[in-house]
DNA sequence: CAAAAAACTATCTACTTGGGGAGCTATCCC
DNA sequence: GGGATAGCTCCCCAAGTAGATAGTTTTTTG
């Protein structure tokens, strides 16, 4: 049985959301919030093991009542319930450290199986939350047909240059002269329309 | 009814897949294939429109076959079904243009919710790696304990350095002078334990 | 009120970087 | 053979950057 708390400041989605959480037997609502000044007095008090949080609250929002509460009670994991879809606010969610992101919109099931493979350790998306996650990934290579008019060799120096290298560096690592460096990223620059190691870094960002 | 192709070198998963595949009446599937470059050649003929890509392929890795195969097949959707679970490959994975990531030991009725989503138009992750794209996410801020000690007005001047622009640049932007950013950019490197400009945005490298 | 922190200005030096040109090898392909 | 491309070396010069030191003003905070 995991004590979930819910924090929303519409009454409706609140008390719909809790007869969501109580219609199944291994979860039991322990008490809701309607904001989030509310949510970091009461909760630590609950000890709640998931909590499901709005984004849209009065004063504080849901992703920085996220991030506090997660200093009270380190152990608490949260799910973000909101109308919003802008890739943004699903980003800055995820790294308040949310586990999971939900569209109100979502079906009693959904949100039910959110709760559960976050309980056991995973993460949540909806499809449609997934989709803008993924596609988060996939604009990486989509926005670089610039990067691949370099060379091999340009885009090791590239490489390094990600990494923070000085010239003086890359030139060692790469066994050459401080000459070759500066030819192959004046190349590079010009590739990459840039006119500075910060910028074509920044345009570059591989994998990580 | 949504034609699916298989690619997977192993027998005994391509045929368990070609099974849960067929379960549905809302799926086909039209070809089964080992290796990838078996894929690049029959699947343009089969026309399906997703695909479940084993990753660990003889000579080209699914990886690459469904960026090529996206060429051929625009609007192909693929899911990954795989043993790996590490960061790396699921994002080089998502980043091919993969539309979902199941793992090899999801059970038939997430392998057909996945597919179902995607098809929809959404996205798939199974719990564990929706996890672990949730973690890469929070990475970025658990790392940037060395952040919250910038002010303000250094992190603003960080900002600027993210974006591209160079120390004269800045100033005009905060209408102050070089020697005012310079006075700040110092304190950053100190904070952020780098010695360039570069190492600092790649450090900071905010939301996007 | 006094101490501390933040923001800004200035000056100095040494080093790094960006942009340009010139010339030398390989290799690949028609 | 001849042209194209990639990789490397060396030169120059102007500009930008990093590091140190030293001072002012304003705001925050105990």
């Amino acid at each position: 049985m995991t004590k979930v708390a819910i924090v929303e400041d519409n009454k409706t989605t609140r008390e719909g959301l809790e007869t969501i959480v109580n219609l199944s037997a291994d979860f039991r609502c322990v008490g809701t919030c309607a904001t989030a000044e509310e949510a970091l007095k009461v909760l630590p008090k609950l000890e709640p093991e998931l909590v499901l949080m709005d984004i849209q609250l009065p004063n504080m929002s849901g992703v920085d009542c996220v991030a506090r509460l997660k200093e009270l009670l380190p152990g608490v994991k949260a799910i973000m319930v909101t109308v919003y879809e802008d890739p943004d606010r699903i980003f800055r969610a995820l790294r308040a450290g949310a586990s999971g992101y939900l569209l109100k919109r979502s079906t009693p099931e959904e949100v039910l199986h959110a709760m559960s493979e976050v309980q056991l350790g995973g993460g949540a998306m909806s499809g449609e939350i997934a989709r803008k996650v993924i596609g988060y990934f996939r604009e990486q290579t989509t926005a670089s047909t610039e990067v691949d008019e370099l060379t091999p060799r340009e885009r090791e120096v590239l490489e390094l240059v990600v990494h923070g290298l000085s010239n003086k560096e890359i030139c060692e690592r790469l066994s050459v002269t401080v000459a070759a460096v500066r030819f192959h990223l004046k190349h590079i620059y010009q590739k990459l329309h840039v006119h500075s190691r910060t910028e074509a870094a920044l345009k570059f960002r591989p994998a990580k």
